[in-house]
DNA sequence: CTCAATCCCGATCCTTCTTGTCGGATATTG
DNA sequence: CAATATCCGACAAGAAGGATCGGGATTGAG
């Protein structure tokens, strides 16, 4: 096995804000993977680990929320694995970004109903956070999974 | 004082991406307090850790990176403190966060010159990661500190 | 000059989150 | 039944986040 590795070799984020998870981009990198590699059979967890290199048992975890958010289908037993459920164009990133990592709350106070502000209305600074938010989800968008998927192809860019 | 708080009482990010810390937040308040409350004398650090409820010692830490990237002075000594080292229109929030922060890096392939990415022009998920960067940068800095520092005041939005 | 108010700075600490690993249960095919 | 997979929960090491503390350097007032 070649997926084997240490903990914290990894995780380096102490620099950068703003930033997804190894969750955010192992998932992407399975992701494209399998867009690549799907050509009707199931394609097992382990060929996508080694292809991508990265560890398997964690990649299972992380796969486990894409299968629950319905963005793609499992086999178990022989023979087993997943397969896109969507054609790959169909398939947007900030689906499968919300799916990996929760909602995009860049503040707290965005958090759930945006309750846990008290001075609801009165605050302006919520304003900044809501165009943060608002502009990550767009970007996310703005990218299906076949515009990742497509080595080499020029992407193309939905209107900014 | 009314400023101490345990530890462990806010950190609560198991739910949401895409987030900036409390530096972030912290940082934030401070400046749009700071910004209403700046007559031309010196604010005192007390003053607006009282007025904002934020536990004064550490925000003492996260001040000394605004004043390091030049966005506020500090006066030393008996009625010293911060003030505005520019107006606050022209103070834009991509300043203010990116000092509290660090660089906006969405994913680790983008850190520093990017060349830590061996696959560099054949990776597609860069443009991905890229486009979000831009997207947060942009939202930031089409605010300036005197949108957030006016209460009441409709927002003033910039092209999107 | 002395004192109080401030900013300044490094060290330290506790908690939570991230990043995995491991072992087994369950389902499917041949 | 045996082999191959997914599924699932528990657990552990390490890093990062969020703060506290103590003291040092500066300045203005009395």
């Amino acid at each position: 096995m070649a997926g084997e590795q240490e903990p914290g070799t990894r995780g380096l984020h102490g620099t950068g804000a703003v930033a997804f998870s190894t969750r955010g981009e192992y998932g992407v990198r399975f992701m494209v993977a399998l867009a690549r590699m799907d050509h009707g059979d199931p394609v097992s967890l382990t060929d996508i680990a080694e292809a991508e290199d990265l560890p398997r048992a964690y990649l299972e975890q992380i796969v486990g929320s894409l299968r629950d958010a319905g963005i793609i289908d499992s086999a178990r037993g022989a023979h087993g694995g997943y397969r896109l459920a969507r054609p790959a164009n169909e398939v947007r990133m900030g689906d499968v970004l919300r799916a990996l990592e929760g909602p995009i709350v860049p503040m707290t106070c965005l958090e759930g109903d945006g309750s846990s502000c008290s001075k609801t209305g009165s605050c302006s600074v919520v304003q900044l956070w809501s165009r943060v938010r608002d502009s990550v989800s767009d970007a996310l968008d703005s990218f299906t999974l076949a515009d990742l998927a497509v080595p080499g192809a020029p992407i193309t860019l939905k209107g900014r």
